[in-house]
DNA sequence: CTAAGTGCGGTTTTT
DNA sequence: CCGCACTTAG
């Protein structure tokens, strides 16, 4: 069983998978098999003694999450993968303090809010503290908020300690400190966390609970991190604690391909992991699978114009492949069309699939003019990034009811709930409540309940309207107690006028409206069918808030009909995943590297390092365009080719124009000692102790009647959502009794035999 | 209180 | 160009 496993993969990988002795680091460049190294050590722990629930392995993405689940259920068929603590870091740890919110005075189904939440809650303190908004910009103390939190500092700390992040901006923002001490209180008293608090809290929780802390340490063994050069303080503050004393963590990354300075990531953190882990190994993958020999010097020719990184060996064997293209094209629209011609062509003669063809870009607004060649081409495409589905209007406004009905003392929920749809509560009644609740330091909700402080200042009208809203309010709460989430949907929908305001006319703009409804409606029912099928449960309501309030757009379960897309998406968004063809789109000054990221050093080879990212995503092909006019705020001007095109090795490049090599592109590199890395000096050492085990728990179930006994090993079924697959188990008996399919579309299944809705395609 | 219209500012990357 | 804060009319 061992050999089957390692003989996928190469002596270099097969050794960080086997070893165990303590915790270990590889560090190497892309497509190297990093991310498959981490897939098998997975499967090779499960099969060698270590049982799920001991293994955290942490991603940075959903969708990287999901991908290595179904990777590593296509390696060990019969794992309950699902019993795995495989997730982002705010999906695990947000799981972590659910199990734990009373232990850090949150209730048990606190909010989690979103950035439009976060958005609106502190411009309503700003207006509170009568702050001059010219000033205190939203995004940039959003953006302060948010870098005290991820470098651990609770709002005292980010005041007084000495070294706090914030202290640079004190003096031109004397307010800052206070801002972010409120917005605390605020989120504390609304029961609400945001994202960064998920990091912040869970470590806290472990600090000051250490009895939690163990309970933890006693469960876990091993904890896999993914992308570790992409972590910033707070994550990595995370592991330190739990890792040691018999837990073992075993990281892999790429300095080469760190790009989210921007929410905090340090690259330090995995170039110190070994002095802050202790006994761990260092490992190197020179071997790149993913690309052609084209493809690997283009990016290492690339990446050597940065003065701050570990110099690597890579080398291909696949062959030299085709070199990479730059094309200059007059317009963004030409340039568009241009991608979609030569999509359309490639398409055409190589016979492959769309899903081979990725369009990546710098911004997300620049997708806009792609999808319109795109759509006029009649290619089909998906396209990641952006608005997401559960930010949408229509889909926050039945949001809020449910969140209401969870924690009824979320604020934001409750104020976009209270006047959508419109019943007359407007701005004056709104900041009278406002007053009230700050100076009795009372939810909104308690002021509606508290007979008592409702009359004050208010008409017999507007008082007679807050009670309704309670009265609504309230009764949706008790369905909740006795309606599954389809009926409970309906209700909130029908009871609060949400229904009769979107479905009041059919103007083109309210169809819009109806069907995102809809589609919101519907990807309820699936998410609650398919916990039946895979788990046995019944989805309550807490736990669907819970599970979207970190779900983006791309993680949402879509309907497949069309499964032959190319695929749109920002660099970042691109990170870690592969395509035949890869097109770049906007390589020009000031937008890639992108205007505001060119002042320092630093940043510009940041911007290098996501250009890396960009054509090292490529297996096969990749073009790089650029237009040489830009419309930017409207008016348009002419605009040079990006800098970073000339710092390819012109060898593997074959440019349908002549002046990109010509300009020889500015580099005034700082010089930063601790950047002059070398392996030899990311030597460490130290040592630690050893493991054993330990055990799961048991889950119930209710029991409905039994069908199914046509099934057998070989059998074909055809699923409503997943397609077609082959069975190939069935385990358990009586209500337990499961089956193991293979689908053809989405990998293999574990699914609860009563609950499954099929079709037998073959005996 | 709501809806519709004007004028201004700023403009990235994501969990 | 787009989202917003603010104005004005009903
Ligand atoms: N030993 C191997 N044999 C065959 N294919 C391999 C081997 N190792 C890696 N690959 C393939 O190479 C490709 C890149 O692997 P993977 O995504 O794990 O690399 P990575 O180092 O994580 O890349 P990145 O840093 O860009 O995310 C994948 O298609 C993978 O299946």
């Amino acid at each position: 069983m061992n050999e089957e496993l390692l003989r996928e993969l190469n002596e270099a990988q097969k050794e960080v998978v086997i070893y165990n002795d303590g915790n270990a680091l590889v560090i190497a460049g892309a497509g190297s098999g990093k991310t498959r190294v981490l897939v098998h050590k997975i499967a090779y722990l499960l099969q060698n003694g270590y049982t799920p629930n001991q293994l955290m392995a942490l991603t940075f993405t959903n969708k990287a999450a999901k991908e290595m689940k179904s990777r590593i259920q296509m390696l060990l068929p019969h794992l309950k993968a699902n019993m795995l603590w495989m997730g982002t870091f705010h999906s695990i740890f947000l799981r972590i303090l659910r199990e734990n919110a009373v232990c850090i005075g949150f209730p048990d189904f606190f909010s989690i809010y979103d950035e439009s939440d976060v958005k609106s809650l502190l411009k309503s303190i700003f207006k509170e503290m009568k702050l001059d908004e010219k000033q205190y910009k939203y995004s940039f103390i959003r953006h302060c908020i948010s870098e005290a939190k991820n470098s651990l500092l609770t709002p005292a700390n980010y005041i007084q300690s000495p070294n706090s992040v914030g202290k640079s901006y004190f003096l031109e923002y004397p307010f800052l400190g206070k801002i972010y001490a409120t917005y605390t209180e605020r989120c504390k008293s609304a029961g609400a966390m945001d994202f960064d608090d998920i990091l912040l809290y869970t470590h806290l929780l472990f600090k000051k609970n250490p009895e939690v802390l163990d309970r933890y340490r006693e469960r876990f063994r091993y904890i896999l991190v993914d992308e570790y050069q992409d972590t910033n303080l707070a994550q990595h503050t995370l592991i330190e604690q739990i890792v040691g004393k018999g837990i073992k963590v075993c990281a892999v990354g790429d300095d080469a391909q760190s790009i989210y300075s921007f929410r905090g990531a340090d690259i330090d953190n995995i170039l110190n992991f070994r002095t802050t882990f202790g006994d761990c190994k260092l490992f190197k993958l020179e071997q790149n699978y993913r690309s052609t020999q084209h493809i690997v010097n283009a990016s290492n020719s690339l990446i050597k114009h940065n003065k701050m990184r570990i110099p690597k060996k890579v080398f291909s064997t696949l062959g030299d492949g085709e070199k990479i293209r730059i094309v200059e094209l007059f317009t963004e629209l030409e340039e568009a069309s241009w991608v979609a011609n030569k999509i359309n062509e490639l398409y055409l003669s190589k016979h492959n699939s769309l899903n081979d063809y990725a369009i990546l870009y710098r911004t997300n607004a620049q997708s806009r003019t792609l999808e319109d060649a795109l759509r006029k081409k009649n290619l089909p495409y998906r396209i990641y990034g952006g608005i997401g589905f559960y930010q949408r209007k229509e889909v926050k406004d039945i949001l809020s009811y449910l969140r209401l009905i969870v924690n009824p003392n979320d604020e934001e929920a409750f104020l976009r709930a209270i006047n959508t749809p419109s019943r007359g509560i407007g701005i004056a009644t709104i900041s009278k409540l406002h007053s009230i609740s700050l100076s009795e330091n009372i939810s909104f909700w308690d002021i509606l309940s508290e007979e008592s402080e409702f009359g004050m200042n208010l008409s017999m009208n507007v008082k007679k309207k807050l009670f309704g809203f309670r009265v609504l309010i309230e009764e949706l709460i008790e369905d909740s107690k006795h309606c599954e989430m389809q009926s409970l949907l309906q209700n909130v929908l029908v009871k609060s006028g949400l229904r009769a305001d979107i479905y009041a006319n059919n103007l083109p703009e309210s169809l819009d409206r109806q069907q995102i409804v809809e589609e919101f409606i519907k990807s309820a029912s699936e998410y609650s069918i398919s916990l039946l099928e895979e788990e046995g449960r019944v989805l309550t309501l807490p736990e669907f808030l819970s599970e979207i309030s970190l779900a983006t757009d791309q993680d949402r379960t879509e309907e497949e009909e069309e499964n032959n897309k190319i695929t749109l998406m920002t660099v970042h968004a691109a990170k870690g995943l592969e395509f035949e063809n890869i097109f770049v789109v906007g390589m020009q000054e000031d937008l890639f590297p992108y205007y505001l990221s060119c002042k320092s050093s630093r940043e510009l080879e940041e911007e290098r390092r996501l250009f890396y990212v960009a054509i090292t995503r490529a297996k096969r092909r990749c073009f790089l365009s650029y237009s040489k006019k830009a419309f930017r705020f409207g008016d348009s001007g002419n605009v040079r080719p990006s800098r970073f095109l000339s710092d390819i090795d012109p060898s593997c490049v074959e440019s349908s124009n002549s002046n990109i090599s010509g300009k020889k592109s500015i580099s005034p590199y700082v010089h930063y000692a601790k950047w002059n890395l070398t392996w030899d000096n990311l030597e460490a050492k130290k040592d630690t102790g050893n493991s054993t085990s330990s055990t799961s728990t048991a889950n119930t179930t209710p029991s409905i009647i039994s069908k199914g006994d046509e099934l057998k090993e070989g059998s074909i079924i055809k699923h409503e959502r997943f397609g077609v697959g082959e069975v190939l188990s069935i385990e358990g008996e009586g209500n337990d009794k499961k089956i193991v399919v293979r689908f053809q579309e989405v990998g293999t299944k574990i699914l609860l035999l009563r609950f499954v809705k099929y079709t037998l395609v073959k005996k």
